[in-house]
DNA sequence: TCGCCTCATCGAACCGGTTCGATGAGGCGA
DNA sequence: TCGCCTCATCGAACCGGTTCGATGAGGCGA
């Protein structure tokens, strides 16, 4: 059945550890036994085992992405998981890593489970998505010497920590919330994803930001922090149509935009006519009626770019954390104050 | 850093193989000897290695899902992939597996891949989804002596051949189109997919039988069959609304629906006043406007049962191929001929 | 009491690589 | 010509498990 080193030595004439060193492109092995060993292992179409490889290096080239269980359902609608995916998919394939998917249904058995991963050591490091302000699992991975890099910022960011890459969530809500105030808008909801994230932080500044730097006055029942779900969208906007004046949404969640969508919809608020909405991009953002303003967080880059630099660091370099530039995708969703 | 098993027989006072015995239940080691070591195990925090495991075995306790490049955009909007996923996750889990992913962004480089992956041995089977007429990859698989269980019918569905689990895409179609033909409707138009997956002949068949049963004629221009995306979906109501007569689309995709839901209200057709729509289920079509009558074929158990599967046959057992049921979700996109 | 059988335990080989200290051929300078 | 140094190659140990034939203690019947 198997090919094995020790026959691609015998063919060539050498010894198997000559043979592994000339497999590895080991330096002081002389061209002309390289060849020989090249040669052998193309005729007896020779491949490394990659377990036998794994026990002897002690490296498994493998990476988990870690998805919280709690983002599942929150997955499932819109692109963010995929286009994240492929992302990581591509840097893993360029260095001959394979991707193994860890989840988690119950998060308080997140700890116990991390362990049990760590310790089967069936993967050399840790893709961690929507880091949260306490993280209790990481204690496993800081004991047992397992590199994990974060897509999204930690909420230690020193440069010693591990490494991150995001966007700069300040800028994406200073952005969208400049967007809508250059439109003229200035009552603006800011529908917030859950404070346990770090993002959620980062966003609250970016909104309250863009405001300060226009004198608008802060309402802070305009700022609201929910779940990301179509329902949660809905409704903050079906509580807040009634009693809260705003002409204008951001909501950085496709789903709760959808949720939002909705609400509006019901309570006979034309979009854009009378309320502006503006979100994260996703495939389905163009296809609503109308299509969505959005801001492209660019989740392909975030999870190439965080595979990267696992990857890196599981070959011993030190890494700084990264941010992916963001860019917005004016549509119809979003329209002048004082027009139409 | 790291207990091995001598350290767990030394502890026990046992040679390692009874160690190795006791710790994987062997029925031949004495119950005094078995409770030594697994106090010794406990004690030492001992688990096995699953490299040096996998390389006396000369199992991985892997299974990759490998996803057809051309379907990963089809898969980005819409949560089949993600329902999917997490239905084999759950099925490796509750056995210790671990999942890996594999894609491949040319389909000609596909067969070229399917051999490094066969070599690598990185898994023990896979499984596939969205199988069509001409696979050649599968030689490679055949060649190793690697497993494989199919999301989807393959095209020679005996009994012999490798497992796989699927709708009764057959039934899917009929029961779509009778709900229409129940609701009054004559001419309906099939939007299907491509034809070299092997249920879009199925489906086919289903809308055949369907309108056959209630002897109403079946026009040939209204069996179109297309990519899977929004844009394809768009073209054929566009082209179609000014030349054929139709007052329902049978659209057995979410993202082609979704094209045909913006192509029919460009054309000033109401959903369901003028047309009536009937796709398969996804969490987007609820929160359509209108809600969209759906065929759920609920891919979560499209993707336990395979996994379960794909393990049984890893175990040595014969498989014989599963149907999953689908149900009929009647929410707002269909209605009554003669009504309203 | 002796011989045989049963069965729990053991030791060594094995899975297929990598690593590292030892070896020895060849070239160089004196 | 001799001794030393360089460097390509080699052999053995190792990674951490599993497997399988060998072993030997204990119990049984004659």
């Amino acid at each position: 059945m198997g090919v094995t080193i020790r026959d691609v030595a015998r063919r060539a004439g050498v010894s198997v550890s000559t043979a592994s060193a000339a497999l590895n492109n080991k330096p002081f092995v002389s061209p002309e036994t390289r060849e020989r060993v090249l040669r052998a292992a193309l005729e007896l179409d020779y491949h490394v085992n990659r377990t036998a490889r794994n026990l002897a290096t002690g490296r498994t080239y493998q990476i988990a992405l870690l998805i919280p269980a709690s983002l599942e359902h929150t997955f499932s609608a819109t692109d963010f998981f995929n286009r994240l995916v492929r992302g990581i998919y591509k840097a893993c394939g360029e260095a001959d890593y394979s991707l193994v998917l860890y989840t988690v249904e119950d998060r308080t058995e997140l700890v116990h489970q991390m362990e049990r991963w760590a310790r089967s050591r069936t993967v050399d490091g840790f893709l961690i998505t929507h880091p949260t302000w306490d993280m209790p699992y990481l204690d496993v991975l800081e004991a047992r010497g397992l590199p994990y890099v974060f897509v999204g910022r930690p909420p230690a960011a020193d440069a010693q920590g591990p490494g991150y890459v995001d966007n700069d969530n300040v800028r994406v809500a200073h952005d969208a919330t400049e967007h809508l105030i250059q439109l003229g808008h200035k009552r603006i909801l800011f529908i917030n994803g859950p404070a346990r994230y770090t993002y959620a932080h980062d966003r609250t500044l970016g909104y309250r930001e863009a405001l300060a730097a226009h004198d608008l006055p802060i309402n802070p029942r305009l700022l609201v922090e929910t779940e990301l779900t179509f329902v949660d969208g809905y409704r903050v906007v079906d509580r807040l149509c009634e009693v809260e004046d705003f002409s204008a949404v951001v909501v950085l969640n496709p789903m709760q935009a959808l949720g939002v969508m909705h609400a509006l919809a019901r309570h006979g608020c034309s979009v854009p006519d009378d309320v502006s909405v503006i979100t994260t991009d996703c495939e389905m953002a163009q296809f609503m009626h109308p299509p969505l303003t959005a801001v492209d967080i660019h989740p392909y880059w975030l999870g190439y770019h965080a595979a990267s630099m696992l990857l890196r660091r599981l070959g011993g370099e030190a890494v700084a954390p990264q941010i992916i530039p963001h860019t917005l995708v004016v549509r119809e969703s979003t329209r002048s104050r004082t027009a139409g």
